[in-house]
DNA sequence: GCGACAG
DNA sequence: ATCTTGTCGC
């Protein structure tokens, strides 16, 4: 039963946009835009959602099996909000949720999928390449829409592709799950290159818009008091840290 | 200078 | 991201 670590944030609580800007040039050489897909046996989906009135951020992190994707675990953490929504700068936001959520599963993901861009941002660390670096783990962006860069339309059927192209380079995989919806942007987070990660995202699809990942992830993080999510059965480990620069308090339980 | 802009 | 009901289409 081992566990993600939970690395301290390497970064000052007091970030100016124009310091954070600075550090995603220093750290994108670590990002590996290369890597198979093969042996994977347990995967992860993340995402963070922003109850209403708090300003705190809730991480969630589910955990499946591969390939059948059966979901095994489930992890929420909430923690004050301490980076605003800047575009281009979303993992400053939004990590500190991920790791604390990725930390409460009982098994190491050999594949994390994040709710967001990898390298298909400015400056080619997205919040899914970020998280890769910081845990050294294989990460793959699915987001919903695209940052930065230009694509033809795919095709209207499910399965269709069309390369993201930003300042002459690919940067990702614009790619049709569903007929007639909107597409998804798939770009290599961390040690996965660009047609695995294609590849992995779709043998995650499951007839819906999103890879069962993060699409259960997003409900993970969505649904507070509600029905359980999963299905009965699955565990979900709730844990909200109430800290103030680093200090943590008693855990207590969300719901 | 103007427009775009993950979640 | 979040606030929000019903409604049109595959």
């Amino acid at each position: 039963m081992s566990s993600l670590p939970r690395v301290p944030l390497p970064w000052p609580d007091e970030l100016t946009p124009a310091a954070a800007r600075a550090l995603q040039k220093q750290w994108r050489g670590r990002v590996q835009r290369h890597g198979r897909v093969d042996g994977i046996r347990w995967i992860a989906g993340v995402d963070v959602a922003f109850p209403a009135q708090g300003s705190r951020s809730r991480g969630a992190a589910v955990l499946f099996r591969y390939p059948d994707l059966v979901p095994v675990a489930g992890s929420l953490a909430e923690l004050p909000t301490r980076f605003p929504y800047v575009p281009g700068l979303l993992s400053f936001r939004e990590l500190p949720a991920l790791l604390a959520a990725l930390s409460g599963l009982p098994q190491v993901p050999d594949m994390i999928l994040v709710d967001g861009q990898g390298i298909a941002h400015p400056r080619r660390l997205g919040v899914a390449s970020h998280l890769g670096v910081l845990l050294d783990r294989p990460t793959i962006g699915v987001a919903k829409s695209v940052l930065c860069g230009r694509y033809a339309e795919p095709d209207r059927a499910s399965g269709s592709q069309s390369p993201l192209v930003h300042d002459g380079e690919v940067i990702g995989t614009v790619l049709r799950t569903r007929q007639n919806v909107r597409p998804v942007i798939v770009s290599c987070g961390h040690r996965v290159g660009l047609t695995e990660a294609v590849a992995l995202v779709q043998s995650c699809s499951r007839g819906y818009r999103l890879p069962e990942p993060t699409r259960l992830a997003d409900k993970l993080a969505g649904a507070n008091p509600g029905p359980w999510p999963l299905g009965e059965g699955v565990p979900i480990r709730c844990e909200s840290t109430v800290d103030v620069a680093g200090a943590a308090q008693a855990p207590v339980p969300i719901r």
